[in-house]
RNA sequence: GCAGCCUUAGCUCAGUUGGUUAGAGCGCCGGUUUGUGGAGCCGGAGGUCCUUGGUUCGAAACCAAGAGGCUGUACCA
């Protein structure tokens, strides 16, 4: 009944949230990252691996989608053949499966290193995104504390090679027998409980010692009034989690024997112990810095699949968002052991550990601080001369010619408005030729860094007009020359 | 998913008890005796006030539902 209105073209040009998009310097900043992190994993003697951004669902383990609903979590669809198909959701699943596709023709272990988006559906929010940058390094079919602590090491050198300084991150490490040995501890056999347990450990960090308590005990209310239900422990069961939780000492060896104390005598927590003592000790050997790893108890990981030792790298280094908020950037890393995920395609046990960096959250925090080089515009050439616009195309091809990115105005605008072009564009220079230059055979070239540098001490707008600051003329033969000086001054 | 808050120009926001053609700052575009980016001067574009339905003589304003956003929380292989 009522007049349908057709929508407003305007309002299709929407983005799905969570899919962001990137311009120039953000491409530069993760390309520079990717860059920086892959250079130490191929340094280490990983190979690299590119595979598709599908992969058949039940390649991808545990997110099986029931009939018509894919399950939450992961992007599907289904193919011709009505197969369903998911999105990757990281980048340790496709390489189970190309490992346990391939396992007779590689050399073993099979070390590899993989960077590229992948797909969560979940919900997005500031620095959480639905599509974003990993780059991951695993060696397959390598048991034992060496191969983690390869991992560890290599962690903290990736950290150091992204632009961190000492006391800038640190990789903090864990292992999933321990945390098994304390809920033996506790008594939680039954599954659901055991999950609330780790989950609350997770979030000492977050919420703080009461908070985990609570979350430990009956349950907690955050600020919103909202209400999560708790893992239901008596007072002595979660005083005991909480005692292990917080055994983290200054050096690893403290923590170590403060763990001890906390963990009891049982196999899992013997065996434990002994894999932290044997990845300190390669770590030395490895010539990590004794600080750039801790031992911590509350590093949890995903539930589904770690086996052994579980890391995460943390960013401590303050970084100011848009606003000039502080913020801490936080866990930009993690890995950890999965003795048993290839096994899921080969029936045979194949042991395998690996180490992840989410690029975006990195290249963002070293982007603002300035670690990675702001990128230049072109050398823009203006069309000054109406009757004889080609003048400019000939300048930016030499330019070109000469190795130098350069474009021509492309318009017929005033020249100031040229002039607005460039500037946005972070040209470093300009090119400006009308007749005047014609009549005397040269260029005039603007120095545009140099002109705003000196525009700042020009009060009044006709003086910064006639003082053309960072302006020069040279003879036709030298502007290539001239310009490759102020473009290669500037980086 | 659950909870709270929010939605007026590109951005940040005004907008009287519900009353004509809905405003500002910044930004944007163009010009400034066809030659100069920033802060000068002149001019200009840009809004079905998120959508739909309801109340009303009359809705940007009141009510309902939906959509979108923010924050917290849950989940996060």
């Amino acid at each position: 009944m009522g007049k349908q209105k057709p929508p407003k073209p305007i309002d299709l040009a929407r983005k799905p949230r969570g899919f962001p998009d990137k311009r120039e310097g953000l491409i530069h900043a993760e390309q520079t990252m990717i860059e920086r992190v892959t250079s130490v994993y191929r340094k280490w003697g990983f190979e690299g691996l590119d595979t598709g951004a599908f992969e058949f669902a039940d390649a991808l383990g545990k997110f099986l989608p029931d009939q018509d609903r894919p399950n939450a979590g992961v992007f599907a669809l289904r193919d011709d053949d009505e197969q369903w198909m998911s999105l990757r959701y990281d980048l340790t699943a496709p390489l189970a499966r190309f490992a346990a596709e391939n396992w007779q023709t590689l050399a073993k272990p099979y070390r590899r290193y993989a960077a590229g988006p992948v797909w969560r559906n979940e919900k997005p929010g500031p620095g959480r995104f639905r599509e974003f940058l990993q780059c991951d390094a695993d060696t397959v079919g390598a048991a034992g504390a060496h191969a983690d602590a390869e991992m560890i090491a290599m962690a903290a050198e990736a950290m150091r090679a992204a632009g961190a300084e000492d006391g800038e991150f640190a990789i903090r490490v864990n292992t999933r027998r321990l945390l098994n040995a304390v809920l033996e501890g506790v008594g939680a056999t039954e599954e659901t409980v055991r999950l609330t347990i780790l989950r609350a450990l997770d979030k000492l960090d977050k919420f703080g010692t009461s908070g985990v308590a609570d979350l430990l005990g009956a349950g907690r209310m955050d600020e919103s009034g909202d209400f999560t239900k708790g893992a239901g422990l008596d007072a002595a069961s979660v005083k005991r989690v909480l005692a292990f939780a917080e055994a983290g000492r200054a050096t690893r060896g403290e923590t170590i024997e403060a763990l001890g104390q906390a963990v009891g005598t049982g196999d899992d927590a013997k065996s434990g112990l002994a894999e932290l003592e044997a990845i300190s000790i390669a770590l030395a050997a490895l010539g990590t810095p004794e600080a750039d790893v801790k031992f911590d108890p509350s590093i949890v990981r995903g539930l589904e699949y770690y086996t052994g030792p579980v890391f995460e790298a943390e960013l401590l280094k303050e970084t100011k968002d848009e606003d000039g908020n502080t913020v801490r950037i936080g866990s930009v890393g993690g890995g950890g052991r999965y003795d048993d995920l290839v096994a899921r395609f080969t029936g045979e046990k194949i042991p395998a550990t690996g180490f992840s960096v989410g690029i975006s959250r990195l290249a963002a925090a070293f982007s603002i601080s300035g670690e990675i080089d702001e990128l230049n515009g072109p050398v823009v050439v203006l069309n000054m001369d109406r009757d004889n616009p080609a003048i400019a195309l000939q300048l930016a091809t030499e330019l070109r010619q000469a190795g130098i990115r350069a474009e021509a105005y492309m318009g017929s605008s005033g020249m100031r408005p040229q002039m607005k072009y460039a500037d946005r564009r972070r040209a470093p220079a300009v090119i400006m030729v009308g007749t005047d230059e014609l009549e005397k055979g040269v260029v005039t070239i603007k120095d545009l860094k140099e002109g705003a540098r000196q525009a700042a001490a020009i009060e009044s707008n006709q003086e910064y007009r006639e003082a053309r600051p960072g302006q020069l003329e040279a003879p036709r033969g030298d502007m290539i020359a001239r310009v490759r000086e102020i473009v290669e001054a500037e980086g």
